[in-house]
DNA sequence: GTTTTTTTATAACGGATGTTATAAATATGC
DNA sequence: GCATATTTATAACATCCGTTATAAAAAAAC
């Protein structure tokens, strides 16, 4: 029996795709993360999705829009993993470790090498002058302020910060860790020295440690 | 009385320069400061400093070099504003308070327009590709630690911290508040919203508020 | 005033940039 | 097999990029 191919829809009309638009815009966002968006040339990233200029066009308008995607994406996947990690119910010090463990995973490539933060080390460089870029930059940070703050809310309510804690004020310092780490990783900071300084600072902030020290 | 002129030396041999090095090297400063290293051609430096190309390479370099000039001063300014504020017999809030109200004052140009820090806005996005301002990103952050960390022993000393307190880890939220600081400033938040996110900072690392609250 | 020295302005250089026109290639529908 | 539809690869495009050659301009030295 001749099975269907697993897309729903039918197959079009003309020559196919040569692409996966997910993929090449993984491999967009790895290349703009090196050299940032104006320091990266569009050959660069024709070369490392494997597509030619005119397919970049076709699969993303340009290299504005190209860009802005690859930011979306971005958050979206660390956001998601902050989530994950505040989320549970393990202990205010665990969770903020396991947040800051999930983010140091994105600032060092599988290879090792260090390239900080994506929106860290090539959004804010064009926020000022480019709107778009600057409201999904700032658009990103309430979120993660948001996340961080929701998170003490539950803690306060939970017992394990004293009553009158400011969930809001621990939630910046909080967020004030995650972005010394991802400033410090783009300046070749090494993991396990980013990974002292977030348990110093998780440390600090719940009052007294979860685990070793 | 016919007075000599200021400068020490004597009259060069041939035609005096137009241009102010120092002058030039503060306007380039702020147009790197706008649109990044890569994202400003050297036709908006010549434009900003009144230079023409030829002199603008006669007097730095090369782009690359006037750049690393900018970062370099840029680092000077701010580390020696930061010490200043920490240093003499203020109490410690109102040392770490100061310190940030001087960052502002860097992160919003004089027409009020957010621009954040220099640094984190056009440095960090080179500093992966490029070992020379890694370098100099590298040694500033170590500084801004080193500055924060002696005020706070300098406190623990005078009895304005715990005998208990740790100076390297305070120094790490100080800095960690400082970057946040200056990150926020470049997506676009308001001048009034960083020193309320200081002030909270402040009063959760020193433990007890100093002035109001 | 002529020579010498340095800086200036103009324009050029080769190559890179983002984007698009053109035509060949590869699929479906009949 | 032929027409239709879509994507591909190649190359062109106008412009911009960092940098430098060239010659005029402006000062001191003699």
């Amino acid at each position: 029996m001749p099975r269907r191919k697993s897309e729903t829809a039918a197959a079009p009309r003309g020559r196919p795709r040569a692409y996966d638009a997910e993929a090449a815009l993984k491999q967009a966002t790895e290349t703009f993360w090196k050299t940032g968006y104006s320091g990266t040339p569009l050959d660069k990233i024709a070369a490392a999705t494997g597509m030619s200029p005119p397919s970049l066009y076709a699969a993303f308008g340009n290299k504005h829009a190209l860009y802005l995607e690859a930011l979306a994406r971005y958050w979206e996947m660390t956001l998601a993993a902050t989530r994950e990690a505040l989320a549970g119910d393990r202990p205010l010090a665990e969770a903020l470790m396991l947040a800051y463990e999930a983010a140091l995973s994105f600032y060092f490539s599988r290879k090792g090498s260090a390239r900080g933060c994506f929106v860290i080390g090539t959004a804010v460089a064009e926020a000022v002058e480019d709107a778009e870029i600057r409201k999904s930059v700032a658009a990103g940070l309430r979120m993660l302020d948001g996340d961080f703050e929701a998170r003490f809310r539950t803690a306060r309510e939970r017992g394990e910060l004293k009553q009158d804690a400011d969930p809001e004020a621990l939630a910046l310092l909080a967020s004030a860790t995650m972005h010394t780490i991802a400033i410090r990783a783009r300046a070749g900071a090494r993991r396990a020295d980013l990974r002292e300084i977030a348990h110093k600072a998780v440390t600090l902030i719940c009052g007294s440690p979860s685990g070793s020290h």
